[in-house]
DNA sequence: ATCGTAAGTCCACACTCGTGGACATGCAAG
DNA sequence: CTTGCATGTCCACGAGTGTGGACTTACGAT
Protein backbone atom coordinates (compact mmCIF):
# COMPACT_ATOMS: atom_id res chain seq x y z
CA UNK A 1 0.00 0.00 0.00
CA UNK A 2 2.95 1.91 0.64
CA UNK A 3 3.36 1.79 -2.99
CA UNK A 4 0.65 3.60 -3.95
CA UNK A 5 1.53 7.00 -6.60
CA UNK A 6 2.35 10.22 -4.43
CA UNK A 7 -0.46 12.07 -6.25
CA UNK A 8 -4.11 11.10 -5.34
CA UNK A 9 -4.85 10.22 -8.93
CA UNK A 10 -5.85 6.69 -10.11
CA UNK A 11 -3.96 6.90 -13.33
CA UNK A 12 -1.64 8.54 -15.14
CA UNK A 13 -2.36 12.35 -15.38
CA UNK A 14 0.42 13.94 -17.69
CA UNK A 15 1.93 11.97 -19.55
CA UNK A 16 2.06 12.44 -23.07
CA UNK A 17 4.15 9.58 -24.23
CA UNK A 18 2.34 7.13 -21.99
CA UNK A 19 -1.52 8.22 -23.56
CA UNK A 20 0.40 8.56 -27.34
CA UNK A 21 1.13 4.79 -26.63
CA UNK A 22 -1.98 3.77 -24.88
CA UNK A 23 -4.18 5.42 -28.17
CA UNK A 24 -2.16 3.96 -30.14
CA UNK A 25 -2.08 0.13 -28.60
CA UNK A 26 -5.87 0.52 -28.72
CA UNK A 27 -6.28 1.88 -32.08
CA UNK A 28 -4.15 -1.33 -33.08
CA UNK A 29 -6.44 -3.06 -31.69
CA UNK A 30 -9.55 -1.56 -32.28
CA UNK A 31 -8.09 -1.25 -36.24
CA UNK A 32 -7.67 -4.69 -36.90
CA UNK A 33 -11.13 -6.35 -34.96
CA UNK A 34 -13.71 -3.65 -36.97
CA UNK A 35 -11.49 -2.09 -39.81
CA UNK A 36 -10.64 1.25 -40.35
CA UNK A 37 -14.45 2.56 -41.49
CA UNK A 38 -15.98 0.84 -38.56
CA UNK A 39 -13.75 1.59 -35.79
CA UNK A 40 -14.66 5.13 -34.81
CA UNK A 41 -12.67 7.58 -33.12
CA UNK A 42 -15.13 7.33 -29.48
CA UNK A 43 -14.95 3.66 -29.75
CA UNK A 44 -10.60 3.77 -29.80
CA UNK A 45 -10.98 6.64 -27.11
CA UNK A 46 -12.96 4.88 -24.78
CA UNK A 47 -10.81 1.68 -25.00
CA UNK A 48 -7.74 3.68 -24.44
CA UNK A 49 -9.14 5.56 -21.62
CA UNK A 50 -8.46 9.12 -22.83
CA UNK A 51 -10.34 12.01 -24.11
CA UNK A 52 -11.78 11.43 -27.98
CA UNK A 53 -10.33 14.93 -29.02
CA UNK A 54 -6.79 14.01 -27.83
CA UNK A 55 -6.88 11.28 -30.31
CA UNK A 56 -7.15 14.36 -32.84
CA UNK A 57 -4.49 16.70 -30.84
CA UNK A 58 -2.12 13.64 -30.79
CA UNK A 59 -2.31 12.45 -34.74
CA UNK A 60 -4.17 15.03 -36.44
CA UNK A 61 -6.72 12.94 -38.25
CA UNK A 62 -8.19 9.70 -38.48
CA UNK A 63 -5.63 9.04 -41.24
CA UNK A 64 -2.66 9.88 -39.19
CA UNK A 65 -3.66 7.64 -36.38
CA UNK A 66 -4.30 4.62 -39.19
CA UNK A 67 -0.88 5.31 -40.97
CA UNK A 68 1.13 4.83 -37.44
CA UNK A 69 -0.78 1.86 -36.67
CA UNK A 70 -0.30 0.34 -40.24
CA UNK A 71 3.22 1.61 -40.17
CA UNK A 72 3.89 -0.43 -36.53
CA UNK A 73 2.26 -3.34 -37.04
CA UNK A 74 4.54 -4.22 -40.60
CA UNK A 75 7.60 -2.90 -39.08
CA UNK A 76 7.17 -5.65 -36.08
CA UNK A 77 5.83 -8.27 -38.31
CA UNK A 78 6.99 -11.78 -38.47
CA UNK A 79 9.86 -12.59 -41.30
CA UNK A 80 8.81 -15.03 -43.63
CA UNK A 81 11.74 -17.16 -45.40
CA UNK A 82 11.18 -19.90 -47.93
CA UNK A 83 12.79 -22.13 -45.32
CA UNK A 84 9.42 -21.38 -43.14
CA UNK A 85 7.03 -21.71 -45.67
CA UNK A 86 5.53 -25.05 -43.79
CA UNK A 87 5.61 -23.37 -40.88
CA UNK A 88 3.73 -20.42 -42.56
CA UNK A 89 1.39 -22.50 -43.69
CA UNK A 90 0.64 -24.51 -40.68
CA UNK A 91 -0.19 -20.92 -38.69
CA UNK A 92 -2.44 -19.62 -41.69
CA UNK A 93 -4.35 -22.83 -41.11
CA UNK A 94 -4.82 -23.61 -37.80
CA UNK A 95 -3.09 -20.91 -35.62
CA UNK A 96 -4.79 -17.27 -35.36
CA UNK A 97 -7.24 -17.76 -32.65
CA UNK A 98 -4.81 -17.53 -30.21
CA UNK A 99 -3.02 -14.60 -28.05
CA UNK A 100 -5.04 -11.56 -29.69
CA UNK A 101 -3.41 -9.24 -27.44
CA UNK A 102 0.27 -10.33 -28.77
CA UNK A 103 2.21 -7.38 -29.46
CA UNK A 104 6.01 -6.88 -30.83
CA UNK A 105 7.80 -9.60 -32.96
CA UNK A 106 5.38 -11.93 -31.16
CA UNK A 107 2.46 -11.27 -33.09
CA UNK A 108 2.31 -13.72 -36.40
CA UNK A 109 1.84 -11.67 -39.67
CA UNK A 110 -1.74 -12.26 -39.11
CA UNK A 111 -2.66 -9.28 -37.19
CA UNK A 112 -0.89 -6.84 -39.70
CA UNK A 113 -2.80 -8.83 -42.56
CA UNK A 114 -5.55 -8.89 -40.67
CA UNK A 115 -5.61 -5.25 -40.34
CA UNK A 116 -4.94 -4.69 -44.05
CA UNK A 117 -8.09 -7.30 -45.42
CA UNK A 118 -10.69 -5.56 -42.96
CA UNK A 119 -9.37 -1.78 -43.88
CA UNK A 120 -9.27 -2.45 -47.69
CA UNK A 121 -12.37 -1.21 -48.77
CA UNK A 122 -11.68 2.19 -47.87
CA UNK A 123 -9.42 3.45 -50.06
CA UNK A 124 -7.82 5.82 -48.65
CA UNK A 125 -6.98 3.18 -46.26
CA UNK A 126 -5.75 1.10 -48.80
CA UNK A 127 -3.63 3.41 -50.27
CA UNK A 128 -1.93 3.78 -46.70
CA UNK A 129 -1.12 0.18 -46.34
CA UNK A 130 0.21 -0.69 -49.61
CA UNK A 131 2.44 2.41 -49.64
CA UNK A 132 3.80 0.78 -45.99
CA UNK A 133 3.21 -2.78 -46.69
CA UNK A 134 5.41 -2.46 -49.37
CA UNK A 135 8.15 -0.03 -47.48
CA UNK A 136 8.57 -2.21 -44.59
CA UNK A 137 7.58 -5.83 -45.39
CA UNK A 138 7.54 -6.81 -49.23
CA UNK A 139 11.16 -5.28 -49.54
CA UNK A 140 12.70 -7.50 -46.98
CA UNK A 141 10.46 -10.40 -48.13
CA UNK A 142 11.85 -10.09 -51.55
CA UNK A 143 15.33 -9.75 -50.55
CA UNK A 144 14.81 -13.11 -48.71
CA UNK A 145 13.93 -15.01 -52.11
CA UNK A 146 16.25 -16.77 -54.93
CA UNK A 147 15.90 -16.32 -58.45
CA UNK A 148 14.40 -13.89 -60.46
CA UNK A 149 11.11 -11.41 -60.06
CA UNK A 150 11.26 -11.49 -56.54
CA UNK A 151 9.49 -8.14 -55.57
CA UNK A 152 6.62 -9.65 -57.86
CA UNK A 153 6.69 -13.28 -56.20
CA UNK A 154 7.08 -11.53 -52.91
CA UNK A 155 3.72 -9.67 -53.67
CA UNK A 156 2.38 -13.04 -54.40
CA UNK A 157 3.23 -14.68 -51.56
CA UNK A 158 1.81 -11.98 -49.63
CA UNK A 159 -1.32 -12.61 -51.72
CA UNK A 160 -1.97 -15.53 -51.03
CA UNK A 161 -1.49 -15.07 -47.23
CA UNK A 162 -3.94 -12.76 -47.10
CA UNK A 163 -6.22 -15.10 -49.24
CA UNK A 164 -6.21 -18.14 -46.69
CA UNK A 165 -7.00 -15.28 -43.94
CA UNK A 166 -9.54 -13.88 -45.65
CA UNK A 167 -11.37 -16.44 -46.66
CA UNK A 168 -10.92 -18.38 -42.93
CA UNK A 169 -11.29 -15.37 -40.50
CA UNK A 170 -13.34 -12.55 -42.53
CA UNK A 171 -15.46 -14.65 -44.34
CA UNK A 172 -15.49 -17.66 -41.35
CA UNK A 173 -15.32 -20.56 -44.26
CA UNK A 174 -16.48 -23.66 -42.59
CA UNK A 175 -13.77 -25.66 -44.71
CA UNK A 176 -10.72 -23.47 -43.49
CA UNK A 177 -12.09 -23.39 -39.74
CA UNK A 178 -12.99 -27.33 -39.52
CA UNK A 179 -10.38 -30.14 -37.70
CA UNK A 180 -10.13 -31.34 -41.38
CA UNK A 181 -8.05 -28.26 -41.80
CA UNK A 182 -5.02 -29.75 -41.11
CA UNK A 183 -5.01 -31.63 -44.09
CA UNK A 184 -4.67 -29.11 -45.98
CA UNK A 185 -1.37 -27.51 -45.39
CA UNK A 186 0.79 -29.85 -47.43
CA UNK A 187 -1.47 -28.30 -50.39
CA UNK A 188 -0.54 -24.65 -49.16
CA UNK A 189 2.66 -25.31 -48.53
CA UNK A 190 3.12 -26.69 -51.72
CA UNK A 191 1.72 -23.74 -53.25
CA UNK A 192 3.91 -21.45 -51.35
CA UNK A 193 7.10 -23.17 -52.40
CA UNK A 194 5.74 -22.46 -55.96
CA UNK A 195 5.98 -19.25 -55.59
CA UNK A 196 9.06 -19.02 -53.21
CA UNK A 197 11.60 -21.94 -54.24
CA UNK A 198 13.01 -21.83 -58.06
CA UNK A 199 11.39 -25.07 -60.03
CA UNK A 200 14.54 -27.32 -59.58
CA UNK A 201 14.12 -27.24 -55.96
CA UNK A 202 10.55 -27.78 -55.98
CA UNK A 203 11.13 -31.32 -54.61
CA UNK A 204 12.79 -30.02 -51.34
CA UNK A 205 11.74 -30.54 -48.06
CA UNK B 1 -37.88 5.24 -84.66
CA UNK B 2 -41.25 3.40 -84.90
CA UNK B 3 -39.96 0.83 -82.28
CA UNK B 4 -40.65 3.32 -79.71
CA UNK B 5 -42.95 2.87 -76.78
CA UNK B 6 -46.42 3.37 -77.46
CA UNK B 7 -46.95 5.32 -74.19
CA UNK B 8 -44.89 9.48 -74.62
CA UNK B 9 -43.17 8.49 -71.26
CA UNK B 10 -39.80 8.80 -71.85
CA UNK B 11 -38.83 5.54 -70.03
CA UNK B 12 -40.66 2.85 -68.06
CA UNK B 13 -43.22 3.93 -66.07
CA UNK B 14 -45.03 1.39 -64.23
CA UNK B 15 -43.25 -2.08 -64.40
CA UNK B 16 -42.11 -3.83 -61.36
CA UNK B 17 -39.89 -6.10 -62.93
CA UNK B 18 -37.81 -3.98 -64.95
CA UNK B 19 -37.36 -1.43 -61.94
CA UNK B 20 -36.71 -4.67 -60.09
CA UNK B 21 -34.17 -5.58 -62.72
CA UNK B 22 -32.47 -1.43 -62.68
CA UNK B 23 -32.09 -1.96 -58.98
CA UNK B 24 -30.66 -5.39 -58.97
CA UNK B 25 -28.20 -4.16 -61.42
CA UNK B 26 -27.32 -0.46 -60.01
CA UNK B 27 -26.70 -2.13 -56.46
CA UNK B 28 -24.50 -5.17 -57.76
CA UNK B 29 -22.19 -1.94 -60.27
CA UNK B 30 -22.24 0.03 -56.70
CA UNK B 31 -21.33 -2.88 -54.49
CA UNK B 32 -18.63 -3.89 -56.11
CA UNK B 33 -17.36 -0.69 -56.88
CA UNK B 34 -17.38 0.75 -53.11
CA UNK B 35 -18.31 -2.34 -51.09
CA UNK B 36 -21.28 -3.45 -48.78
CA UNK B 37 -20.99 -0.85 -45.94
CA UNK B 38 -19.52 2.52 -48.20
CA UNK B 39 -22.55 2.02 -51.22
CA UNK B 40 -25.34 3.73 -50.01
CA UNK B 41 -29.15 3.40 -50.41
CA UNK B 42 -29.66 6.64 -52.02
CA UNK B 43 -26.46 6.40 -54.37
CA UNK B 44 -27.72 3.09 -55.81
CA UNK B 45 -30.74 4.25 -56.21
CA UNK B 46 -30.17 7.66 -58.00
CA UNK B 47 -28.01 5.16 -60.43
CA UNK B 48 -31.19 3.12 -60.60
CA UNK B 49 -32.99 5.85 -61.39
CA UNK B 50 -35.50 5.19 -59.05
CA UNK B 51 -36.57 6.47 -55.72
CA UNK B 52 -34.95 5.59 -52.97
CA UNK B 53 -37.98 4.34 -50.66
CA UNK B 54 -37.99 1.51 -53.69
CA UNK B 55 -35.35 -0.22 -52.79
CA UNK B 56 -36.74 -0.76 -49.15
CA UNK B 57 -40.03 -2.34 -50.65
CA UNK B 58 -38.79 -4.08 -52.88
CA UNK B 59 -36.19 -6.04 -51.11
CA UNK B 60 -36.77 -5.35 -47.77
CA UNK B 61 -33.60 -4.07 -46.32
CA UNK B 62 -30.39 -2.94 -47.35
CA UNK B 63 -29.03 -6.83 -46.24
CA UNK B 64 -31.78 -8.42 -48.49
CA UNK B 65 -30.79 -6.41 -51.41
CA UNK B 66 -27.08 -7.51 -50.92
CA UNK B 67 -28.21 -11.09 -50.48
CA UNK B 68 -29.97 -11.27 -54.15
CA UNK B 69 -26.83 -9.44 -55.53
CA UNK B 70 -24.48 -12.15 -54.18
CA UNK B 71 -26.41 -14.87 -55.03
CA UNK B 72 -26.36 -13.82 -58.84
CA UNK B 73 -23.06 -12.64 -58.69
CA UNK B 74 -21.60 -16.45 -58.09
CA UNK B 75 -24.52 -18.10 -60.03
CA UNK B 76 -23.13 -16.88 -63.29
CA UNK B 77 -19.55 -16.62 -62.04
CA UNK B 78 -17.44 -18.54 -63.75
CA UNK B 79 -16.78 -22.04 -63.38
CA UNK B 80 -12.99 -22.62 -62.79
CA UNK B 81 -11.81 -26.05 -63.38
CA UNK B 82 -8.04 -27.53 -62.66
CA UNK B 83 -7.77 -27.82 -66.80
CA UNK B 84 -8.05 -23.91 -66.45
CA UNK B 85 -5.55 -23.14 -64.17
CA UNK B 86 -3.03 -21.42 -66.72
CA UNK B 87 -5.80 -19.04 -68.04
CA UNK B 88 -7.15 -18.38 -64.38
CA UNK B 89 -3.57 -16.95 -63.80
CA UNK B 90 -3.51 -14.98 -66.60
CA UNK B 91 -6.68 -14.02 -66.15
CA UNK B 92 -6.05 -12.91 -62.74
CA UNK B 93 -2.64 -11.14 -62.88
CA UNK B 94 -3.56 -9.17 -66.45
CA UNK B 95 -7.35 -9.24 -66.90
CA UNK B 96 -9.68 -7.21 -65.15
CA UNK B 97 -9.22 -3.96 -66.22
CA UNK B 98 -11.61 -4.04 -69.36
CA UNK B 99 -15.12 -4.82 -69.79
CA UNK B 100 -16.41 -3.78 -66.22
CA UNK B 101 -20.39 -3.76 -67.30
CA UNK B 102 -19.78 -7.10 -67.77
CA UNK B 103 -22.95 -9.57 -66.66
CA UNK B 104 -23.43 -12.80 -66.52
CA UNK B 105 -21.34 -15.79 -67.84
CA UNK B 106 -19.18 -13.85 -69.77
CA UNK B 107 -17.87 -12.19 -66.57
CA UNK B 108 -14.77 -13.33 -65.00
CA UNK B 109 -14.80 -14.25 -61.17
CA UNK B 110 -13.21 -11.35 -60.55
CA UNK B 111 -16.55 -9.96 -60.21
CA UNK B 112 -17.81 -11.85 -57.67
CA UNK B 113 -14.67 -11.89 -55.71
CA UNK B 114 -14.06 -7.78 -56.14
CA UNK B 115 -17.71 -7.63 -54.52
CA UNK B 116 -16.69 -10.09 -51.76
CA UNK B 117 -13.30 -8.37 -51.16
CA UNK B 118 -14.60 -5.15 -50.50
CA UNK B 119 -17.26 -6.11 -48.35
CA UNK B 120 -16.15 -8.74 -46.42
CA UNK B 121 -15.34 -6.25 -43.32
CA UNK B 122 -18.82 -6.27 -42.61
CA UNK B 123 -19.31 -9.24 -40.39
CA UNK B 124 -23.18 -9.19 -41.64
CA UNK B 125 -22.16 -9.17 -45.13
CA UNK B 126 -19.22 -11.68 -44.76
CA UNK B 127 -21.99 -13.85 -43.27
CA UNK B 128 -24.05 -13.90 -46.52
CA UNK B 129 -21.31 -14.13 -49.05
CA UNK B 130 -19.79 -16.97 -46.88
CA UNK B 131 -23.08 -18.89 -47.45
CA UNK B 132 -23.35 -17.85 -50.98
CA UNK B 133 -19.65 -18.90 -52.33
CA UNK B 134 -20.61 -22.53 -50.43
CA UNK B 135 -23.69 -22.95 -51.73
CA UNK B 136 -23.12 -21.71 -55.31
CA UNK B 137 -19.61 -21.85 -56.30
CA UNK B 138 -17.40 -23.51 -54.07
CA UNK B 139 -19.71 -27.08 -54.10
CA UNK B 140 -19.56 -26.89 -57.89
CA UNK B 141 -15.33 -26.26 -58.14
CA UNK B 142 -15.48 -28.95 -55.39
CA UNK B 143 -16.68 -31.41 -57.30
CA UNK B 144 -14.50 -30.88 -60.45
CA UNK B 145 -11.35 -31.24 -57.98
CA UNK B 146 -9.30 -35.07 -58.02
CA UNK B 147 -8.36 -37.05 -55.31
CA UNK B 148 -9.68 -36.17 -51.79
CA UNK B 149 -10.12 -32.92 -49.19
CA UNK B 150 -11.78 -31.54 -52.21
CA UNK B 151 -14.00 -28.82 -50.28
CA UNK B 152 -11.32 -27.43 -48.62
CA UNK B 153 -8.57 -27.37 -51.61
CA UNK B 154 -11.41 -25.51 -53.25
CA UNK B 155 -11.75 -23.26 -50.35
CA UNK B 156 -8.18 -22.81 -50.70
CA UNK B 157 -8.03 -22.35 -54.75
CA UNK B 158 -10.87 -19.28 -54.09
CA UNK B 159 -9.03 -17.79 -51.41
CA UNK B 160 -5.83 -17.61 -53.58
CA UNK B 161 -7.42 -16.13 -56.25
CA UNK B 162 -8.89 -13.27 -53.80
CA UNK B 163 -6.10 -12.70 -52.04
CA UNK B 164 -4.21 -12.05 -55.51
CA UNK B 165 -7.37 -9.88 -56.29
CA UNK B 166 -6.84 -8.07 -53.20
CA UNK B 167 -3.31 -6.97 -53.67
CA UNK B 168 -3.90 -6.06 -57.15
CA UNK B 169 -7.37 -4.87 -57.08
CA UNK B 170 -7.82 -3.26 -53.54
CA UNK B 171 -4.33 -2.62 -52.17
CA UNK B 172 -2.83 -1.46 -56.16
CA UNK B 173 0.54 -3.23 -55.30
CA UNK B 174 2.88 -1.59 -58.22
CA UNK B 175 5.01 -4.76 -58.20
CA UNK B 176 1.23 -6.96 -59.40
CA UNK B 177 -0.03 -4.29 -61.77
CA UNK B 178 3.19 -3.00 -63.73
CA UNK B 179 4.50 -4.30 -66.83
CA UNK B 180 6.67 -7.29 -65.62
CA UNK B 181 3.42 -8.96 -64.01
CA UNK B 182 3.18 -11.32 -66.95
CA UNK B 183 6.35 -12.89 -65.56
CA UNK B 184 4.32 -14.04 -62.67
CA UNK B 185 2.10 -15.93 -64.38
CA UNK B 186 3.50 -19.15 -64.35
CA UNK B 187 4.38 -19.03 -60.17
CA UNK B 188 0.85 -18.34 -59.65
CA UNK B 189 0.20 -20.97 -62.32
CA UNK B 190 2.07 -23.41 -59.91
CA UNK B 191 0.85 -22.40 -56.88
CA UNK B 192 -3.01 -22.97 -58.00
CA UNK B 193 -1.70 -26.57 -59.25
CA UNK B 194 -0.38 -27.57 -56.62
CA UNK B 195 -3.91 -27.33 -54.69
CA UNK B 196 -5.75 -28.16 -57.31
CA UNK B 197 -4.15 -31.75 -59.18
CA UNK B 198 -2.59 -34.78 -57.58
CA UNK B 199 0.99 -34.36 -56.07
CA UNK B 200 1.51 -37.31 -59.70
CA UNK B 201 0.21 -34.89 -61.94
CA UNK B 202 2.16 -31.76 -60.72
CA UNK B 203 4.45 -31.70 -63.75
CA UNK B 204 1.37 -31.79 -66.44
CA UNK B 205 0.88 -28.79 -68.84
C1' DA C 1 -66.50 5.14 -67.09
C1' DT C 2 -65.21 3.77 -62.35
C1' DC C 3 -62.98 1.85 -58.70
C1' DG C 4 -59.36 -1.06 -56.29
C1' DT C 5 -54.81 -1.87 -55.93
C1' DA C 6 -50.20 -1.88 -57.03
C1' DA C 7 -46.37 1.40 -58.09
C1' DG C 8 -44.01 5.39 -57.10
C1' DT C 9 -43.00 9.75 -54.11
C1' DC C 10 -41.96 12.66 -50.20
C1' DC C 11 -40.92 14.09 -45.27
C1' DA C 12 -38.82 13.01 -41.25
C1' DC C 13 -36.80 10.52 -37.47
C1' DA C 14 -33.10 8.87 -34.55
C1' DC C 15 -28.50 7.87 -34.86
C1' DT C 16 -23.33 8.07 -35.71
C1' DC C 17 -19.50 10.03 -37.71
C1' DG C 18 -14.99 13.25 -37.68
C1' DT C 19 -13.59 17.48 -36.29
C1' DG C 20 -13.34 22.54 -34.79
C1' DG C 21 -12.97 26.01 -31.04
C1' DA C 22 -13.16 27.53 -26.39
C1' DC C 23 -12.17 26.41 -21.66
C1' DA C 24 -10.06 24.15 -17.36
C1' DT C 25 -6.03 22.10 -15.25
C1' DG C 26 -1.48 20.52 -13.50
C1' DC C 27 3.48 20.23 -14.07
C1' DA C 28 7.93 22.71 -14.45
C1' DA C 29 10.67 26.74 -14.85
C1' DG C 30 11.31 31.62 -13.26
C1' DC D 1 4.97 31.67 -4.88
C1' DT D 2 3.97 32.92 -9.48
C1' DT D 3 3.87 32.36 -14.32
C1' DG D 4 3.71 29.79 -18.94
C1' DC D 5 2.56 26.20 -21.61
C1' DA D 6 1.52 21.70 -22.60
C1' DT D 7 -2.05 18.47 -21.39
C1' DG D 8 -6.69 17.10 -20.87
C1' DT D 9 -12.09 18.26 -21.25
C1' DC D 10 -16.44 19.62 -23.05
C1' DC D 11 -20.13 21.30 -26.43
C1' DA D 12 -21.64 21.45 -30.86
C1' DC D 13 -21.91 21.50 -35.74
C1' DG D 14 -23.04 19.77 -40.38
C1' DA D 15 -23.34 15.83 -43.03
C1' DG D 16 -24.08 11.08 -43.47
C1' DT D 17 -26.78 6.67 -42.79
C1' DG D 18 -31.16 3.18 -43.07
C1' DT D 19 -35.79 3.05 -42.61
C1' DG D 20 -40.87 4.04 -41.18
C1' DG D 21 -45.48 6.06 -42.44
C1' DA D 22 -48.63 8.68 -45.14
C1' DC D 23 -49.74 10.37 -49.57
C1' DT D 24 -50.38 10.59 -54.78
C1' DT D 25 -50.59 8.56 -59.12
C1' DA D 26 -51.62 5.36 -62.98
C1' DC D 27 -52.73 0.93 -64.67
C1' DG D 28 -56.17 -3.07 -65.24
C1' DA D 29 -60.40 -5.22 -64.42
C1' DT D 30 -65.19 -4.66 -63.73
Amino acid sequence: MSQDAPPPAPARRRDSAATRAAILSAARETFTQRGYDAAGLREIAHAAEVDTRLISRYFGSKEGLFAEVVDLAYEKSMMMTPEHNAQAARTLLTGGHEAPGATGADAAPAEGLLLTLRSASNPRAAAIMRESIERNYQQRLADALPGTDTEGRAALLIAICAGVLLNRHLLGHTALDGPDTERLIPYLHAALDAVAKMPEQQGDR
